[in-house]
Order: structure tokens, then sequence, then C-alpha cells
DNA sequence: CTGAAAGCGCTAACAA
DNA sequence: TTGTTAGCGCTTTCAG
């Protein structure tokens, strides 16, 4: 099944089919119309790699997460996944395991095989993601980067609906829990925390270890804490509760993303849900803009990096401040 | 950098490079160190693409999974990965959604784009994989299906080692909560625990409400009970608790799989661990010789279907039994 | 053991 | 608006 068989059947050239396929001359609409039903009923579809070869499109992108293992990655990469079927492009999820290095080396080895490339959170030094990347289309969540285009969420947005929570329920003496340095939503985060006035402990670790220390590291006063997201509030949790502490009557946690642990453990964690998915489509869709857009494609992003919206979800783990009740 | 460039530098023939970068025929040795040198003298890597058009492989394998957000099949899907970088080949990791016909849509998509497939855990049914298939070269993993080659976790040693460490403890009135019907897993687990005397509950959802619900249908006198899965066991646990029945005092709870939420909930979950990331290293190794295998692929496996072991991890949602005592 | 030549299926000038 | 003609980079007969 080739497209010279196609060809045939519709009664024209294999330019033509081509054409008629890929949009890439004006055609007469009967003609378009003659293709079209003789693909179908062939069941053509093209083969990738002669398309490739010939200098076409790949009809593939790339989505590169730091932690497949990460449900929080995972869940971006479905979104991007999800979007790029629906636009008839191939996804391939590929996995860094938290290393730089080996981040890179796929960037490397997946770039001359798609149209464009996702970069979820990178971890990679900007310069070396500069160059891997070249002039290719690419787009990255949660990290801008000068001159490519990115998708981010609303990490001020985040902090202030979580301190805005914990006011509202009468919370004075609160204190934010820093994620790791070098890390863009740690600093975005740290960043509006610092402009907040909340009291700042920390950075620790992203992990419930992290959650942990930071336990101990509570300024004497605080009624409330945010962390930086949600494994840490857990660590912290479960912390604060073996110390004695009593989470919400004595103190209220806040988490940061909303993964499913937010909602099982005890108490369940009022957090800030992340629009996951919605950062994954987007990211595609910018994406596509580039890999069909004209222009000096990787240089110039065509619009304004978008700025996804997050929402609070309240559960358990906030009370309202009643200095000697309850 | 073509393949034109190596053979220049060399001073050999396009089809020598090839030869010897493939191993396609018998060259002197003289002849295949030039190449190789000329190789990396000029850094040269083959166009994937020009290769597969050729005839030749594609040098990339999917991996599909049924729900890339779960860690568990993520964690099989790194292993994968990380084995098949180690082959030098490209792996196309992909997310079904949970769903059967996606599921089957995907693989159709990615069948002629690579060597070959693994399947974890694939959910549509046999007839339909078999057919979608074809005689590509494929493993399943943990879903045996006949005269394709799988590769699984000795389900049945997961719910032995479960039952001796609460007998060992003293349990005699153990309950086992059942997995949705249909999945291999539950069925192959299910039968070991019938087998092996416990008192079956559910089938219930592979959830934490699944839990929930299988905590009002334990039978009187239960002392210990073993859930099909990590989530199951927690919904459990939490039910138990807000009952009024502690854990592990009144009743003890294992899991199984340990995904990472099984250290974070309190009491930390007693559960069996799957080698997730080996199941994935193996597949990938039985992928591997079926593709570069002799014979008609795909209809014969070559070796016997591996069985991985598994290991208890105990932490705090057991405890021996004392009637009576604490 | 090695070279020459013929495509794989498709796109992209270049004509018409 | 459409057809003709070259290749893209590689593997693979077929000779030698």
């Amino acid at each position: 099944m080739t497209l010279a068989d196609v060809a045939r059947r519709a009664g024209v050239s294999t330019s033509t089919v081509s054409r008629a396929l890929n949009g890439t001359a004006p055609l007469s609409p009967a003609t378009v119309a003659r293709v079209r039903r003789a693909v179908d009923a062939l069941g053509y579809s093209p083969h990738r790699s002669a398309r490739h070869l010939a200098g076409g499109r790949t009809g593939a992108i790339a989505v590169v997460v730091p932690d497949l293992t990460n449900p929080f990655f995972a869940t971006i990469a479905r979104g991007a996944q999800h979007r790029a079927h629906e636009n008839g492009e191939l996804t391939v999820i590929a996995d860094a395991e938290d290393s730089p290095s080996a981040e890179l080396e796929l960037i490397a080895r997946l770039v001359p095989d798609v149209d464009g490339v996702v970069l979820c959170s990178p971890t990679a030094p900007t310069a070396r993601l500069v160059a891997a990347l070249g002039s290719r289309p690419a787009v990255l969540v949660n990290r801008p980067i000068r001159g490519r285009a990115s998708v981010v969420a609303d990490q001020r947005a985040a902090v202030r609906l979580a301190r805005d929570h914990l006011r509202g329920l009468g919370h004075e003496r609160i204190a934010y829990v820093r994620g790791p340095a070098g890390k863009w939503t740690s600093s975005a985060r740290d960043a509006q925390a610092g402009r907040l006035g909340l009291d700042l402990v920390g950075p620790v670790a992203p992990t419930f270890g992290g959650g942990a220390r930071a336990a101990s590291a509570l300024p004497r006063g605080t009624t409330a804490v945010i962390a930086h997201n949600d494994l840490v509030a857990v660590g912290l949790v479960d912390a604060l509760t073996s110390s004695g502490r009593r989470v919400p009557e004595d103190v209220s946690v806040v988490g940061c993303d909303d993964v499913e642990l937010a909602s099982l453990v005890r108490p369940a964690l009022t957090t800030v849900r992340m629009p996951l998915e919605q950062l994954g489509r987007r990211a595609v869709d910018r994406l596509a803009e580039q890999i069909s857009g004209s222009g000096p494609v990787g240089s110039a992003p065509t619009a304004a990096d978008p700025v996804l919206a997050v929402t609070l979800t309240v559960r358990g783990s906030t009370a309202p401040y009643a200095a000697g009740r309850t």
C-alpha cells in the first residue's frame, strides 16, 4: 500500500496525491476529493520513514520528562500525548531518570527523529539545553528559557492562593518550606513566598524526609505552613504528628501539586492543584505552531508564553486558627 | 554525515560500511577496523528513517502501558527504556490511558515504526491483541498469552509470602481481598489465595474506595488481611481505623506491589515488592532475542517465559496476633 | 571478501 | 492546477 497505489486508483500522479494529503499546493477540490476517496477506499497510510527521508515531517514529537515514575510528570506527558494524538502526530515519551546528562543524551538522540520536542522541567543547564535544541522546534514546560517557547503553571498564584486560604482561616504566623534551590518552580514559589512576607524555612529536599526536616525548623509561634510540594507536606505532617502536634488542630498544613497521595493520607491534604494535563496539551499546541509555523522557528516564539491558572483544593489538613479553643 | 562520507573516509564502498556496521556479511577484520575508525572519527550515526526505508531495522521499540500515571507501570517502562538504551535502541513509551481501544489503536500506530513491542498488562481482549500484533516481535508483561513471549512476576509467591508472614505472626483467620475479575494479576493472585485457604473477599475495584468497601465485608473473627494491591490496602486501613479498629494492634494488613505510597502512609504498609524495573529489562531482552532471532518470530517463543521473584517488605501494618494482649 | 547498482516510499523542484 | 523527474540515506541482490 503506497502512494503509487493511491495515485493509480485515483487516476492522478503521486505528487498530486502527496499534495492533496499535505495541502502543500493549491489543488482543485474535485481532485482532492477523488484522492481522499481513493485513500480511504484503500485504507492507505503514509510510510513515516519514507516521508521523513524525503525531507518531510516525521509526524512524531518527543516528550522528555525528568522522572517518569513521578505521576506529576507522567500526567503532563499524558496530556501532551493526548493532544498530539488528536493532531495525528505520534508521541515519543522518554524518561531522563533524573539525570541531566541522560536528559541531554535523550534529546540528542530523539531530535533527529521527531518534528519537535517538549521538555518538562528539564534539569540540564540552560546553555546545554539551548545547544542541544539548536533551532529545532521545542517547548519548555515549567522552566522558561529566554528566546524559547514555554508554558508554565502560575506559581505565584499557587502560593498566593494557599496564603489567602490560611489568612482567611485566621492564621497570621505562616511559614513557607522552600524547595531545592535551582529548580524554576522552587525559585518562582520561593520568591513569591518572600514577597508575601511568609517565614521562609529551608530549602529542603522535595521529599518526605525533607518535610520531616522542615518540621523541626519551623519558627516558634507558627500556626500554619505551606510546603513546596505535597510530598514535603506529608512528611511535615508526619513529623509534626509524631512530635505531638496535631494537624490541623494545632497547625494547618497546605501542600502543592495535588498529587494522588494528597487525597490518600490522613488528614487529607489541602493543596494547590496544577493543571497538569493542560500543561501538556498547551505545550503541544505551541509546538505545533512552531512546526507548521513560518520563519526561523525556535528563535522567535510566535505568541506570549501562557501562564496556566491553578486552583486550591481544600481538604482536612487546614482549619481555622483559634488560639485556646479546641 | 552519511554512509557515503564514512565510505570515502575509509576508502571502501558504502555497502562495505553497511555490512561492517550491521555484521551482515563476513568482512576482513582489517576492513571492519578501518570502517569503525572512520565512523567514530566522523562521529557518524546512521539515519534511522533511511535505514528503515531500505528494509532494515528501525532501531526502536515501543512500550505500551495501560496507565502511565501509575508509578507501577511507569517503573516497568523505565526499566525497559533503560535496557533498550543499553542495546542502542530507541524506546517509544506510550500511554493507553486505561482504554482497551486506545491501546489497540496505539499498537496499530506504533507497530509499523518499531522493531518490536513490549505490552505491559494489556487490557484489550486476547484475540484483538493477537490480531494487532500479527507476527511482529512482541513481549507481554504480566499477562501471558499462548504462543507469545511473556515475562511475569511470581504472583503465587506474592500471596504465599504474605500468608507465611502472617502465619508466622500467629494469625489464623486471614482474609484476602480480591482484585477486579478479568485482570491476569488478579486471577493469578486470587487463585493462589483460594488454594491457600484464605477467606476470599470481593472482588473490589483496585482503588482506595475498593479497600474501604472490602473493610465492611471482612468475615467475623478476621485478624489479618491481605489486599490485592497497596491502594486497596491503604483504603482498607483507613476504613478500619475510622470504624474504630486499630492497625496493626487489632488487625494486620498486607498490601501488594510496594508502591511509594506504602511507605508514606501511617502505619506504613507491609507489602510484597514486585521487581518492576527488572520486568521491563527482561521484557526487552526477550524482545531483542526475537528481533535478531532466527525463524518465524512471534509464533514460537525461543525460551521459557521467565517468572521473576518477589520479596516481602515488612513495615508497621502487621503485628503478632495476641488475643487479649495489647 | 568487496564493489556497483537498484530501489524502499515519499517530497520537491521543475516543467507544462 | 497537475505531471515528470530526481533524489533523501541506507540495505541488498548480483557480480566479481
